[in-house]
DNA sequence: CGGGTACTTGACAATGGTCAAGTGTGGTGG
DNA sequence: CCACCACACTTGACCATTGTCAAGTACCCG
């Protein structure tokens, strides 16, 4: 487990003696495709860094209606906002395929971190960047139409890939329209009105972005995932 | 403005000659109605808190149209995240009315976090429960309908005042439908139809709450600004 | 007193959600 | 190894919600 830890990012810069205490106290967890990691409102015990598979972290409407708040995979921790807000958390967490989490219990990280000001300043900025993805979410789902936000979705797909042309959706469609806060009849049509119109092809998961401008010009510049804003 | 900085929920638990330093470093500045503190994407030099009047905090579309994440008041830090996650402002900020702000510059005051572990973990705390209102926020941005985002909100200012019938609004309609993810048409129509079926009454920005309960079921339990969630 | 803004109301349009039906596919258990 | 079932996906018809455009009134500030 040290091993994974010291490169996660949260723990980056921390010496081999705090990472110690750190592995120390976190506690591996196995979750099944489909297990529910917590759920909204649910007393927050700790927060969780998963070594692999992926979470999907969601609201949820009493009609079943599910808006996607992130989907957090490798080194990527959740749960830490209710850790220091002390509480409950704000939000669903399921897991979206076998997945293997390391669970750090709150009352011993939070010591760890008061006493910790290298650890307490990385919190700090993965609390600030999560921040920002949620200005960005909100911006993307007030502002944009669907076509806007799957132009969004797809250009941020294709950057993570190095600017690729041809890309890999890594999650179902019916997840991705959770994602984009629309529903999977919805994005297949718009998916094919793009197609028709000549600017991606779409084969199953695999698209090829034809026209990368076009999409730009829908998505308005604003990506999902990372900060969005920039000046305009 | 120590006997201010003394009282604001951020700087709750610090020694006075921390409290002292702080002050040091920060610098008031008025801001006329309508004037702007700063804009999205703009690097960011520090971050604020208002001792008098009110700043929205909002994303633009290129279209124009707004949508309000948060207004801040009195002992309300804002700018905060884009402090600790290095770079940009993620949204813009504007004075409702004449404000005065006390700016801390970064640099300074990030060192001074990094040397004081309650500051430090008071800082976590705030970023994380601004992260639980932003969950709310999605919540009921994708998943509830204007009249219930609507209702949530009647049903947020009436607990601020104690459970009050008799509500006032303290913002424009105009105002708060960029609050409510709306535009004033939408506002306008939903109230009169909250009135018509004798759910409300309204007489300019003072509303009564007649029915309550209809109001909690449509704003089916997930308020405005605090966490949302919730059992349910 | 004048001008701009806030607010309201109406007619209309469009985005996107609902319901329904049908096809394909992967995984599991017999 | 195969059959079946659940689920993902697609497409069509329909309709609800809400945004657009336009016009008119009221009101506040200077």
């Amino acid at each position: 487990m040290l091993s994974f830890l010291e490169n996660v990012p949260l723990f980056k810069g921390l010496p081999a003696d705090q990472l110690g205490r750190i592995a120390g106290i976190g506690v591996s967890r196995v979750y099944r495709r489909g297990e529910t990691v917590f759920s909204d409102g649910e007393a927050a015990d700790g927060f969780y860094v998963p070594m692999r598979g992926r979470i999907k972290i969601f609201k949820l409407s009493p009609e079943g209606k599910e808006q996607v708040l992130h989907i957090m995979g490798f080194q990527e921790p959740f749960g830490e906002a209710a850790v220091f807000s002390g509480g409950r958390f704000p939000a669903h967490a399921q897991a979206l395929e076998e997945s293997l989490l390391i669970f750090f219990p709150a009352p011993a990280f939070v010591d760890l971190t008061r006493h910790d000001p290298t650890l307490a300043m990385n919190m700090l900025a993965l609390l600030s960047r999560r921040l920002k993805q949620f200005a960005g979410l909100v911006e993307q789902l007030s502002l944009k139409e669907v076509p806007g936000r799957l132009a969004s979705y797809l250009i941020y797909v294709s950057d993570r890939a190095h600017g690729a042309a041809l890309i890999e959706l890594d999650i179902s469609k019916t997840l991705l329209a959770n994602v984009l806060g629309t529903i999977p009849e919805t994005v297949s049509r718009v998916l094919g009105k793009m197609a028709t119109e000549g600017i991606i092809e779409v084969e199953g998961r695999r698209i090829r972005l034809i026209e990368r401008k076009k999409l730009e010009e829908l998505s308005q510049g604003a990506s999902f995932y990372d900060e969005g804003g920039g000046a305009r």
